[in-house]
Order: structure tokens, then C-alpha cells, then sequence
DNA sequence: TAGGCCATCTGGTCCT
DNA sequence: AGGACCAGATGGCCTA
């Protein structure tokens, strides 16, 4: 990750100078979108020089503003991605999983977590017969409400083959690795 | 070397 | 208009 990390670097020092220089630019990446490739004299053979030059400026200014709401646009979306990766990482965690040295894809994460939850959620079960005490705010039937919602999906008779099916899951992941 | 995983860029779409 | 979200493309790193 190492080489990764210092691609990123070069990159955002790219943008970076970018941004800085008040020049517009040489961009590391180019075309931000085709419209602004093409500059097409596409004037009429009357057009006053004075004109051609404000049409010039005019669309400098346009591709000026494309280029930096592309840089920023891909800056925030950097940040985006960061944010799902932490939450990856928490939620990374809280699971309980074999050879813990080696990280958890983001696959077998979330796939860990829903199975992680079913066994919970029928172990949970089990303990209380299907009768859970009142939460807070009365709602005495939410025990009843997740024991129907639980059976509704998964059945009766799967929480044993849900606590097997995490089990033999958090051992196969990483098994041959 | 191929395949898996990941980070980043990019353009499109939807929402405020 | 601008931001958030999403999915496809691309390229780099790592491992079997």
C-alpha cells in the first residue's frame, strides 16, 4: 500500500499544483469531459476579432470552472470513500473472526456480518424461547415481533444451521490463506 | 503470471 | 447550481 499511498500523493500534488498556479493547466488527467477538447472556430467568417476573443475568454473561463469543480468533486468523493472504509474497519472490528492478523476483505465482511447477526439473533432467541422482556418505551410485543420477523426469514428450524453455517464460514475464510 | 482486491477518477442521476 | 451517491473503467499491489 505503500506505492499506492505515494501515487495518491503524486496525484494530489498534481491537483494541487493545479489549483495553486493560477494557470490553468497542464492537467496530469486530461479531457475532464470531451465537450471541452474540441475548441472548434466554429464562427462565421464575419466574426470581429474583438468577439472571437470574448467567446475565447468566455470558454477559458467555462473550462476553468469545469476542471476545478472536477477536482473538487473528485476530492470529495475521496473523502466519501474514506468514510465507507472506516465504517468497513468498525464494522471489521466487531466481528469476531479466525486469523484476526490478516484483514477482512470488504466481501467477506459484510458477509461475515449478516451471518454474524443470524446467529445472534437466533442465539438471542433460543435464551428467551421466543419471549423477549420489554424494551424501552413499552413495546412489550418486540419480542414477539423479532421472534415472527426471524421466522418469517430463516424458519424454525435454522438456528442451529445458521450457528453452523457462521462457524464453518469464519473458518473457511482465510483457511487456505 | 493470472486473479483478487483496492483506490481513484469519471460521468450520470437524483435530490436539495 | 452544487452535492451525494453510484457504477464502470483503469491501474497498482499482492499472493498463489
Amino acid at each position: 500500500m505503500k506505492a499506492k499511498a505515494k501515487t495518491r500523493k503524486q496525484r494530489l500534488q498534481a491537483d494541487t499544483a493545479d489549483a495553486s498556479q493560477g494557470e490553468p493547466p497542464v492537467r496530469p488527467q486530461e479531457p475532464v469531459n470531451g465537450s471541452d477538447c474540441q475548441e472548434k472556430p466554429r464562427g462565421s467568417l464575419k466574426e470581429s476579432s474583438s468577439m472571437a476573443t470574448k467567446r475565447k475568454k468566455h470558454s477559458t473561463k467555462v473550462r476553468e470552472h469545469t476542471t476545478t469543480r472536477r477536482i473538487e468533486s473528485n476530492e470529495r468523493e475521496r473523502q466519501r470513500m474514506h468514510k465507507l472504509n472506516n465504517a468497513f474497519q468498525a464494522l471489521r472490528e466487531v466481528i469476531p473472526h479466525v486469523r484476526a492478523e490478516k484483514k477482512l476483505s470488504k466481501i467477506e465482511t459484510l458477509t461475515l456480518a449478516k451471518n454474524y447477526i443470524n446467529t445472534l439473533t437466533a442465539t438471542v432467541l433460543n435464551m428467551s424461547n421466543g419471549i423477549l422482556p420489554a424494551v424501552e418505551g413499552g413495546a412489550s410485543a418486540s419480542g414477539g415481533k423479532l421472534f415472527q420477523h426471524y421466522q418469517k426469514h430463516n424458519g424454525d428450524d435454522e438456528s442451529e444451521e445458521q450457528l453452523q453455517k457462521y462457524s464453518t464460514q469464519i473458518h473457511s475464510f482465510r483457511q487456505g490463506s
